[in-house]
DNA sequence: TTGATAAACTTAACAGTGTTAAGTTAACTT
DNA sequence: AAGTTAACTTAACACTGTTAAGTTTATCAA
């Protein structure tokens, strides 16, 4: 069955070729560009062969996204393993998912504006494994680490995780569609936006 | 010159039916599935009638939202004039923008999302008169009443409004966009999110 | 080596989209 | 009544994602 492995290796290298030269157009072309045609005709190809590798456009810009998710699990687990102070560790965390959607605007736009349901209810969310599980429960688990050691008031983890998430997510969002927004220099924003936070839910 | 005027008036009228027409067709059938050609359908004209109205469809899209955000402004207005405490004020502001933004999320994308660069560079922004601005600074001066009555610690009131803003937008974007988040009831996320911000820039 | 089988890839088409140039009809003015 | 202008339509362009059906190519057994 040598051949049958030999097959399958190829085929994954095609693939391969296919979401690498998707993610060049589409950094080149931005999101709203992007499309199989396009692809299709840069990799010399006829448009429908894609489809025999993804099942549709949402699946192939999806793949692309979780590789870049999958980079950034890797930063965040790195700022997880340092040897610092909860909070700073968590300032960290949020400067670096704010630094990373700014750096890669289209792949933050295809993560969270295809496919709205991709990753279904909390439950389906939470049973099957997947990057944006891990890098939630990478977050979560420093939200915790500060609450425990009494630097945040009392709260449940989920919830700040959230609250966090969503103010940071905001800051990215709104910069990356209004191109003039915010007027405030971004690092400063983003020093801004993640220091009040945590002030607001530090014990003083 | 009576029959030019009520000529005026009669596109002046159609002007409105096909707003109107847009708007429920926008809300009964999403954002996505939004067509100038079923638009055009569900009025029995032609599709290039409409482009006799509107320079295009993000044109069109931009009048029905911009009629929305003057309905917020409106409520946004009355809170300020309610004499009530700064910080309570602004506590309304932004839990009203989040309530606006949640009820009418077909809008919101589009006042966010199409057309990224509509309202052009800051300067431009603050000159010509639109909601957008008027939204902003009303929203502002609220922050700067924080910051005068000593109840805010000294910071520039752009910057804040800006941090508040964002945040804000973050909690309903993601919640608009992925219909499973936040877990959190969203309430309960909201009031996290605006007392948390607040209390991270009170004086303690 | 030949014929059958299966995989890989393409052609052509469907059903849409926003948009525009050119042409037609209807209304008003002189 | 003829000319002008405004209102509206037809037909087309240049795209989009996607699929059913057909063709080419490669592998395998006889």
């Amino acid at each position: 069955m040598g051949i049958k492995e030999k097959r399958d290796r190829q085929k994954e290298e095609f693939r391969r070729e296919i979401i690498d030269t998707a993610r060049k157009l589409f950094i080149e072309e931005g999101y709203e560009a992007f499309s199989m045609r396009k692809l299709a005709q840069k990799m010399g190809f006829s448009p429908t062969t894609i489809y025999l590798y993804f099942k549709d456009k949402d699946d192939l810009l999806f793949t692309i996204c979780e590789e870049l998710a999958e980079q950034c699990l890797l930063e965040l687990t790195e700022i997880r393993k340092q040897n610092l102070d909860p909070v700073k560790k968590l300032r960290k965390a949020l400067l670096f998912h704010i630094k990373t959607g700014l750096e890669n605007p289209d792949h933050y736009k295809v993560l969270f504006f295809v496919h709205p349901d991709i990753y279904g209810s909390q439950t389906e969310f939470m049973q099957r494994p997947s990057i944006a599980r891990d890098t939630h429960l990478a977050f979560k688990d420093i939200v915790k680490e500060c609450i425990d050691t009494n630097q945040f008031i009392k709260a449940d983890p989920e919830t700040i995780t959230e609250t966090f998430f969503v103010a940071t997510h905001g800051l990215i969002v709104m910069s990356i569609f209004k191109s003039n927004y915010p007027w405030t220099d971004r690092d400063t924003l983003a020093k801004k936006l993640v220091n009040g936070l945590i002030r607001g839910y530090q014990r003083c």
